[in-house]
DNA sequence: TATTGTTATACTCTATAACTATA
DNA sequence: TATAGTTATAGAGTATAACAATA
């Protein structure tokens, strides 16, 4: 929507605008940062998911990420293409599909996680330590009053732990 | 990108994340907000600019927001088809058409400012005003950095003073 | 020959609807 | 009859390319 635009001095003093240039900002220098990997950040979002989650099904992947049915079978089928995730059968319902992550799937997301972490190190270079901590300490209290903030576990198959790098930073 | 969707626990650890989700949320409302009054962000965007700087032309209105040449033409011509701005010859270059806002579209400018305004205070609801302050500081601290962040002139057609209600939250 | 504004077209992304196989 | 997954289609939104008038 904005380009690399200019900041209109006008608009700078609504600090909603600049969130959302900001966060918009954000989003596509992830998106950059993430292409080399030929991921788009919806597959980072869905391999995260399924990283916590293994066997989840994609209706409830469509649940937990908001992704269209339709789209989330695209999504999976790259994955799947590129040998990162598979499709099992599901043991009770023959008409669901469980998600796995296989082995390299693995290793693929930690290296994007790893992008991600190296990303944001630049992106909030800017501030110090303890305002960065600030900055983050009081996004969590907006997200938590504005956005439906769900655990990983709302309707999760199992109480999985099979996340061996946790996003740390 | 996002609809009203749960924040996976696993991102909600990235600032970046938050920041981009946070954004969005904002912009989406802002623009429901808006909708009644008949306007898209856009539109709102290109008003407070030209109400900055009339008589600006729409390569610089171009310029200045980063919005195609071609999606501006639709942008002036729906102002103009409500009576709120007006192409008006350019003195000196008759390829040039100067765009003015209306008295009716000053008033709706403040109207919409009025409805950000408003919103703002919504969002922001959680903070109490000290995190506001500083969240806004810190904001502006980072889109300083990471923004090309341009004054209202850059390639200014007059330093015009026209803006009758600067927005002060 | 280059530029402003305009129009028409193409492309991208996503949602909608329809289909199958199961339940 | 309802649901999981899939496929095909349509829609919104935006960029691209061609055009006319003017410089």
């Amino acid at each position: 929507m904005w380009g690399d635009r200019q900041v209109p001095a006008e608009l700078a003093a609504f600090p909603g605008y600049l969130m959302a240039r900001l966060g918009h900002d954000a989003a596509t220098r992830f998106r950059e940062a993430l292409e080399p990997q030929g991921f788009h950040p919806r597959d980072f979002g869905v391999m995260n998911i399924v990283a916590a989650a293994p066997g989840i099904t994609q209706q409830q992947l469509h649940t937990r990420t908001g992704i269209d049915t339709s789209s989330m079978v695209a999504v999976i089928d790259k994955l799947e293409g590129l040998g990162l995730a598979e499709r099992r059968p599901h043991p009770d319902d023959r008409r669901v599909r469980a998600i796995h992550l296989t082995p390299a799937g693995l290793e693929a997301l930690q290296l994007a996680r790893r992008t991600a972490r190296e990303l944001q190190h630049v992106v909030f270079a800017a501030l110090r330590p303890d305002e960065q901590e600030t900055l983050h300490r009081l996004l969590t209290k907006l997200a938590a009053a504005n956005l439906p903030s769900g655990g990983p576990a709302s309707d999760n198959p199992r109480p999985s732990s099979a996340c061996p790098d946790p996003p740390t930073v």
